[in-house]
DNA sequence: CAAGTTACCGAAAGCGCTTTCGGGAAGAGG
DNA sequence: CCTCTTCCCGAAAGCGCTTTCGGTAACTTG
């Protein structure tokens, strides 16, 4: 491939031209960038990032960090999603994005020292558990960030209207003639989680509904199996619900397996709503009515909020709510008389 | 942070000494790389690792490309669990992730290009069509590099074994007593689409089974839609197959919905067998019976061949075919008397 | 005690690029 | 014809690190 250097040996200008000919200075004739240019196609000549980025302390590089809270990783439609869409915005200014781990050869390290040693331009951090310790760190230092799914005061932030989520929800219920609510919830200390609770509370003291003993029920972390065992659960009370609102599309497919194991049908016998609207839902039966969280549009706001305080140079706290949709399939039906 | 020079002031020692202590040369005394050390972890000095990269030479980073095909990117769940697995197999030994676009600032350059660019010390393409240039370009290369799902002389590969998968699908549909038996095809410019349709024609001539004509149909690229398309047709046939084994899962869910539209069910009327266990076939309706690829495997492998290559600094061509396994769910029964 | 090892450390060059700053040539203005 | 701009170009320093090679001090050995 060759060096700046064999380019200028080939041409016959220093150095210091052909970098500026590649950099469309203003300072070189036309001609001479022509010719330049040319020989730098003939050579197949490409710059090394690495020394580029030594010398402007710019590397075009954006880190990634993922929560690995229940293991995921990449492989969580809601994230992928999201992630794709960060890709494809960030890729058109110019960005890579770097997936670092906390290991650096031997020695472990944390996300933040990693990114620091990569020396990365920005750092998107999708969907985390609010009390991780690396989160936190990298939240508190001075890389520019943005944080998905996740509400804080110290940085910039994108997620989800939750709170409008969790209503649209419950008011869907509510419209079908349902009063016997439920909702299998997502952990507290995931954001997620918590502020569909809250979003779930407002709405039923909105719409006077009491929230009955036992309705309001952990299933943790948003796996199938933790919404099946809430579900079932649920089926035990004295007085169950008629309809449940499910924090998570995974968990309610979970919900939908204990309903259907129990000799119940959805949403003949009990409705259920889920939340994401992952691909998936459509081809399970019944298909899942569930919010849509528009991942597209998460993706493509955080972008936005990284390369804005990238290129300005300073820490923003920009907060950004994503709003939500309410996609009625078929897993809701009127209340039974 | 400061620099190794700074560390160097601080302990007093010349940053040659320093560097070496930090990189564990023998010939500095353990006294004074414990001093160096702490003093290190003191101002938290840590590398950049773009000044290292340019004067070792090394990266320990790996480019990964994706088949953007049918646009799915990093969605895909079989992709995703290849690149998850192969993700934490590179981590283990200090590798970082890069996914480069095709865009290097306003400028476009192919995948080949972005990734010398980068100076990334390997790359890895996760399944792609194999007439794509992009693809060729890199395999044609001299980065180590391992291919995913495909094969090829030209370098390492990991793939599943195709033709094993789709006698085990053929087979299971024979001992249930099907003796018509189609074939939902994926495109045979993908290799994993062309080598399952060799497989089933092994597997039926094997059988002496004839291929009733209209029973070998191509579905394109994996999608639930084409899927589904492809089924109506079968249905429409003079003769329809009682049994369908389906390249694809995604495929084999369009494939059910078609059953079902037409007033018929799985299984039956019709046994559907898929390909690959994504996570969501245990939740449609019925559970699908399917042909697992090991996706951690998979991933494993090709990190293996990868490393292998990159530490040996030789061109290596191996090839590595991942077994699959049969995996019974609800989507198959015995043929209808 | 002289000569030969061994252990430890540092000067300096180099990796491939950017950018400041100064200087020469050509053109403009009086 | 002389001075002042404007236009191009290049020398050189610097980004933060690694590695070769040589040198000094300390330690053996007979």
């Amino acid at each position: 491939m060759g060096t700046i250097y064999d380019l200028a040996k080939k041409t016959g200008f220093s150095i210091t031209t052909v970098s500026k000919a590649l950099n469309n200075y203003k300072d070189v004739n036309e001609k001479t960038r022509a010719k330049i240019l040319k020989a730098a196609a003939e050579m197949d000549y490409l710059p090394n990032a690495h020394a580029q980025s030594l010398s402007t302390k710019k590397s075009w590089a954006i880190g990634v960090m993922f929560s690995e809270a229940n293991e995921v990783g990449m492989k969580h439609p809601f994230f992928n999603g999201i992630i794709e869409s960060f890709r494809h915005a960030t890729e058109e200014q110019g960005y890579d994005l770097m997936f670092a781990s906390r290991n650096l050869r031997n020695r472990d390290m944390s996300y933040l020292e990693h990114f620091k040693h990569r020396a990365v331009d920005g750092i998107v951090v999708i969907c985390s558990d609010r009390m991780d310790e690396q989160v936190q760190e990298l939240m508190q230092s001075d890389i520019p960030i943005v944080v998905v799914d996740m509400d804080s005061a110290d940085c910039s932030v994108v997620y989800s209207d939750n709170i409008a989520g969790a209503r649209l929800a419950v008011n869907h219920l509510y419209e079908l003639g349902h009063r016997k609510i439920a909702h299998i919830a997502g952990d507290r200390t995931i954001d997620a989680g918590a502020t569909r609770i809250k979003g779930y509370e407002l709405a039923m003291q909105a719409l006077d509904l009491p929230i009955e003993p036992g309705y309001l029920i952990n299933a943790g972390f948003f796996s199938v199996e933790e919404g099946k065992q809430a579900m079932e659960k649920l089926l035990q009370l004295e007085a169950p619900p008629t309809a449940v609102f499910v924090a998570g599309d995974q968990m309610a497919i979970g919900a939908i397996e204990a309903v259907h194991e129990h000799g119940l049908r959805v949403p003949e016998d009990i409705s259920i709503i889920g939340y994401d609207d992952i691909d998936m839902i459509k081809y399970i039966t019944p298909k899942l009515t569930t919010i849509r969280q528009d991942t597209d549009e998460i993706g493509e706001a955080a972008a936005e909020l990284l390369i804005e305080q990238m290129t300005a140079k300073e820490r923003l706290t920009e907060r950004r709510v994503i709003p939500v949709k309410l996609i009625e399939r078929l897993s809701c039906a009127p209340v039974k008389k």
